[in-house]
DNA sequence: TAGGTTTGTAAGTCGTCCATACAATTTGTA
DNA sequence: TACAAATTGTATGGACGACTTACAAACCTA
């Protein structure tokens, strides 16, 4: 139930979550985003400045018409530290970030392709995770763990990795917890993927939208009316396995004609070897565009690869009518002129519909969507954002 | 923001939720379920006893140590008449319903094949709603449209309607409202259905799942983390219109291979005739069920049937997480080795996860669920349930 | 310097939930 | 039949936080 206590809450929430969809605000900015008052304002933003959360921006200049003024608040930077880890088949990254979404500290371990015990995993995981939170000036406030593969949130366990079956079963979040001293919080990377830009990338201030990961696999994270969504114990974000082409390859996961055997890195390389192009072992889309202007072989490959990318986006958009597809992964780097490619084929695919036109953004090549995402499950619960 | 008239509201409409899912429940029950108190309870039920909202039960017997027998509250049987319409291009359907989920009074107006005038259409629809609502002892609260294709909610406009396109662009939404002096909300059908089967049907206490219509077409409307998922303007639940069989046949919609290309009953009757069954131009899922165990081409027909349904909902599954599915339509009649043996494929073909095993459930025969969903959308507004 | 404008805070009001106490009603037992 | 125990439903006072109003502080233009 909603209590007074529990409504101011909610209340403090909506704060933290208009900040982080605007940026810095001042009180009366923040009134009228969040439909309050100057005064309800203050109440809500002085413990948080008291405590640290947040800081005062020094005053921007008055308007034109003179007036006290404003002192945007914006998340302190050196606040609240949170750990973030990124693991995938290939390895793990781990960072120390704050609540303002900066990235302190990034440590990267590689796993090479071999099989590994768990026990190893979690000592180099806890080493590299030992480096970063050696930088933190206080004590951190909790650890968020993306995974490349399926997860159980409940238990903090790894169900399945496709590509590193020998992490199935890995209870990761206890294991960490009990090393660090720290609670932790698991989801599958894409998920955290599209936390990371709902509070600090191209998601900031959209309601609705599905963030998709491309790359050696695909997955995908929904913010469905402001809400990350999660299945049962945290199920969900397999688009890569929802099946396009019944009668189509198989698949890794036994199913046939999975979106994953037409739009992944491992289809390029397939399909460039089949039409006997150089290089293809080593094939990407950054390459494939870059030899698309004066190879026009690598420019229907691309084509052909955008379309099939664009097939899938269609199936999710038509179940859940979305208007924006953030893409992540290695594709970012086909630039712009991909971009819009598959943006058009989206268009012409998907249905008409009086919402707006289908957006499709690429993620910053720089990309730590993910690692900010992973913090920013930690951040949801520190300070109940809900997520 | 959530201010303490706000949170009032949003009490008792998870009050009033919790009557919904768990049926008549007294004051001490619904403390219990909803985390709060008798007193505060009685707070909140007081002034819907009063307004003719909820009425009480007579009193249950007390329990084995005695006490002072609980009197249950429920909805009473004829406070707040909402209106209900299911527009679908081979007719419509007009209801009464109370806020209990009764339907008082139905009307039932088929269109035949032919192409009508839009004006034709709503001059049927409110002679029809007439017949319904002359039957109401209080003034409409509101009225329900389900509308069986694309609609824009903002708008209450009917988008596009596959099967009769003569519809497009009509604003049924406005027209009513302007006819019967009575607020309209527009929804597509399944998402009516969905909302029908979470507050009166078989969703009752589910927090997510999938409530998918197959028939001539097919569409679905998702309930997620207790909430009714709407696109932008009221897009989204065209799974119909996703592609499983990229190489399949031409759709009517224009893509290819969409899974209304292989799961509807159009689908059915082409692959009855291409076998040779007598009766293939209205064959059915039950008429296939019927024939099932004298007729093994009847019975890998409806298995084929069972697998290509299977397909679509491994695909949202895999997409959203979701436990529970709830197939409304003609289907329903093939009975529980039907169910069964859909159930029984998609389990085959869907990850393995933590969360419970996936659940196919049919719903009734007697299907008002879309009709009850429309009048629930008018009961989410005036109560302010939020859906 | 004065008047107008905007920002941020202080004090009091108001609505709702909660803890506590108590009346009402039933069961089981002496 | 009388009475204790148990349970339900309501009345009362306290707590909490949003809202309204008022006011000081800081800036603009003239």
């Amino acid at each position: 139930m909603v209590s007074a206590s529990r409504a101011g809450e909610l209340n403090r929430a909506r704060v933290l979550k208009t900040l982080y969809a605007h940026g810095p605000l001042a009180r009366p900015e923040l009134a009228r985003l969040t439909g309050s008052t100057r005064a309800t304002i203050g109440q809500i933003v002085q413990p948080l400045l008291d405590e640290g959360v947040l800081q005062e921006h020094k005053p921007i200049a008055s308007g034109i018409r003179g007036g006290k003024p404003a002192r945007p608040v914006w998340f302190s930077d050196d606040g609240w530290p949170v750990g973030a880890i990124v693991l995938l088949p290939g390895g793990v990254q781990a960072a120390l970030v704050t609540t303002s979404g900066r990235i302190v500290t990034v440590a990267t371990v590689k796993f090479g392709t071999r099989k590994l015990k768990q026990h190893a995993i979690v000592s180099r995981l806890t080493d590299c995770l030992g480096e970063v939170i050696a930088t933190a000036t206080a004590p951190l406030r909790g650890i968020g763990i993306a995974v490349g593969g399926l997860v159980d949130t409940q238990a903090g366990a790894v169900v399945r990795v496709g590509l590193a079956p020998w992490m199935n079963g890995l209870a990761i979040g206890p294991e960490i917890a009990r090393a660090t001293g720290v609670p932790t919080f698991v989801d599958p990377h894409p998920r955290a993927q599209a936390l990371g830009d709902l509070l600090f990338g191209i998601g900031r201030g959209e309601e609705s939208f599905c963030s998709v990961y491309l790359g050696a696999g695909i997955g995908a994270g929904f913010i469905l009316d402001g809400a990350l969504h999660r299945g049962s114990r945290g199920a969900g974000g397999e688009v890569g396995h929802t099946v396009v082409d019944r009668s189509g390859e198989v698949c890794s996961c036994g199913l046939r004609g999975c979106w994953e055997t037409v739009a992944t890195t491992r289809w390029i390389r397939a399909e460039a070897a089949r039409r006997e192009m150089s290089g293809s072992a080593t094939m990407s889309p950054g390459g494939l565009a870059a030899r698309s202007a004066s190879d026009p072989v690598a420019a229907a490959l691309l084509r052909e690869y955008a379309a099939n990318i664009a097939l899938g986006i269609v199936n999710i958009q038509h179940s859940l009518g979305l208007e924006l597809f953030i893409l992540h992964g290695d594709l970012v780097a086909a630039g712009e002129s991909f971009r819009s490619e598959i943006e058009t084929r989206v268009r012409e695919k998907a249905f008409a519909h009086p919402g707006g036109p289908i957006r499709i953004q690429f993620a910053d090549a720089d990309d730590y969507a993910t690692v900010r995402g992973a913090a920013a499950m930690v951040l949801s619960r520190s300070m109940a954002l809900g997520y």
